[in-house]
DNA sequence: TTGAAAGCGCTAACAC
DNA sequence: GTGTTAGCGCTTTCAA
């Protein structure tokens, strides 16, 4: 009777060992390249790895190591934003190359419903991830609790809601949308109003005080226009409401850039030209901001850079150190273009 | 002596058992949902659950199960492409939507470089995940060689390169190309030329053979200009080297709306306008094509479709099920907007 | 309907 | 230096 190899079953530890003539021991420790090992039994289990093609079960690793070697990437926005979103691909991009340069795999997580969310927490408690980074949390995301419950190190990108004491890096909303309305102001513009977007997050509503402090004494509330997501669609919505309301505005600061190239187009509609009629200014110097004519002024939201700082600061809690509290914030200079 | 609990420690099954009094086994099958459970030890156990709050641990289950229930999701693309390219993030939120309704997670996978290729390659062979989705895999892809060895389920978006037997979903970008081509034709255009990329993809390569199909006698090898990749940059120089080549040109079909939005700007640079001088066709039907002035009459590309399709095909696989050799197609439909 | 027990593939402590 | 062995937490026969 010959026995026939299964030949679906993948080479094991205990298969080297075999045909190397050594131990499982000994093959586990020239696999995680440990000490004490002999340059013959080295050579020897060497090429047996090679022979059997032997790849190590990463399951069976986390088992007994306690841990995955896994970041998620976790983000929470309805799948529309998600796309629309530019600084999101960079934020996620940033993060994956300091991850994988440390030999992290980073694990994305979208977030578009009750069940995702469910699914995601199962996912984070069945320890898969050692640590997590967080874009745009919500307030009171479930999420947030699950990871506080666990302890698992995070890092938001954005403040985290709810002021809980957990790391994140950001940039200064504010002081930048204050520094671009005080720019823009400084244009010798006279009207000038906001269409201000995602109010219910950090960065909307930090935005909308940096460009209340701007304005000062001239702050007029009647020349907000206030829209949910920050959106194409929603920046012509907001404009449109704001040139009804008065339509001798002069200047627009847009919560970012898709927005300001949602209301360039209801300014088009509205045959006002920018900026001889109308300065605007946005925000994130995304990759909206040299798709409109003219380009547009705006913040530069350092996006690669706030996924690198996000995934040091969660590979520096799985190694224990201390991070410093209350977040990071990276510079996010002004870029003067076109638009106003 | 008091022995105080290591808090740190996650409860396990056997934590379960002892306060439901039950025995493991039995925590397990109430666990997954398993019959032959008497309606008291599922309370008891029930109530266990939740007392220790216990959550299963995947790592120990992938490697009993030895499956993972996720799927990998490959992007191989540098990182400018990644964050330039709209399609991607459709077809990864079409995927993601398909993979979380049957509970399985999707672990994205960005590869920019040997060092990731390497990476990604170990991850695979760790076995911590069941499938995987591949978006534009280049010719003699190393992963493609692991993904072979590894009999891992796999759905390629776009043609698999190298002619391999793997399935695959994508739209007929030869068809497509050549029936814009002709729409382009009956607009009355008389040289008609292509900004033509990324020929060392298939997509670029059938959609260049589309256009040629298209023009039959009329096609004119002096009017295609080549440019390596799908961006607006790109974009640009190939209508300047267009421009160059032939001032008389008054048709244009570009390999994507990235490239038609870059070209739309060299036309504007050279003082053409367009729909009137120049009519320009682009192809994906992406958020460019809304965001150029005027808006691009395109080829619409289901991304969230292929990404969907991609991931029933996976899992399609991961149920035993067979799937149709030589690759599903979708629609892909013109829509005639300003541009031509 | 339930319990006991045998592993899944691996690491690490300990003995030799 | 190397082999042996005891688990990591879970599923899954097999008996009871």
């Amino acid at each position: 009777m010959v026995t026939i190899p299964s030949r679906r079953k993948r080479a094991t530890i205990h298969d080297v060992a075999v045909e190397a003539g050594v131990s499982r021991g000994t093959v586990s420790r020239v696999v995680n390249d440990e000490p004490y090992v002999s340059a013959t039994a080295r050579i020897a289990i060497e090429a047996a790895i090679e022979k059997v093609g032997y790849v190590p079960n990463n399951a069976a690793r986390s088992l007994v190591m306690q841990r995955s070697e896994a970041v998620g990437f976790i983000v929470h926005e309805p799948h529309s934003l998600f796309l629309d979103d530019p600084n999101i691909g960079g934020i996620l991009l940033g993060a994956n190359t300091v991850l994988s340069r440390a030999d992290y795999q980073m694990v994305s997580l979208v977030i578009d419903s009750q069940r995702d969310t469910d699914r995601v927490a199962r996912y984070l408690s069945g320890g898969f991830v050692d640590g997590v980074i967080i874009v745009s949390a919500r307030q009171e995301d479930p999420i947030i609790r699950v990871i506080e419950k666990l302890r698992l190190p995070a890092a938001f990108v954005g403040h985290p809601p709810d002021l809980r004491q957990l790391p994140f890096v950001g940039i200064d909303n504010r002081a930048s949308a204050r520094a671009i309305t005080e720019r823009l102001m400084q244009t010798g513009r006279k009207r000038i109003g906001m269409v201000a977007a995602a109010l219910d997050r950090d960065s909307g509503a930090d935005r909308l005080a940096g460009f209340t402090d701007a304005l000062g004494d001239r702050f007029d509330p009647a020349l907000v226009a206030r829209v949910p997501l920050y959106t194409f669609t929603d920046g012509a919505m907001g404009m449109r409401e704001l040139l009804d309301r008065d339509p001798l505005i002069d200047g627009v600061f847009a919560a970012s850039d898709a927005v300001a190239a949602g209301a360039l187009e209801a300014l088009r509609e509205a045959g006002r030209s920018v900026p001889g009629d109308v300065g605007i200014v946005g925000f994130d110097d995304s990759s909206w901001a040299l798709r409109t004519q003219p380009h547009l002024s705006t913040v530069h939201q350092p996006a690669f850079g706030l996924g690198a700082a996000a995934a040091q600061c969660v590979l520096g809690q799985l190694r224990g150190e201390e991070q410093p509290a209350g977040g990071i914030l990276l510079e996010s200079p002004i870029v003067w273009r076109d638009s106003a």
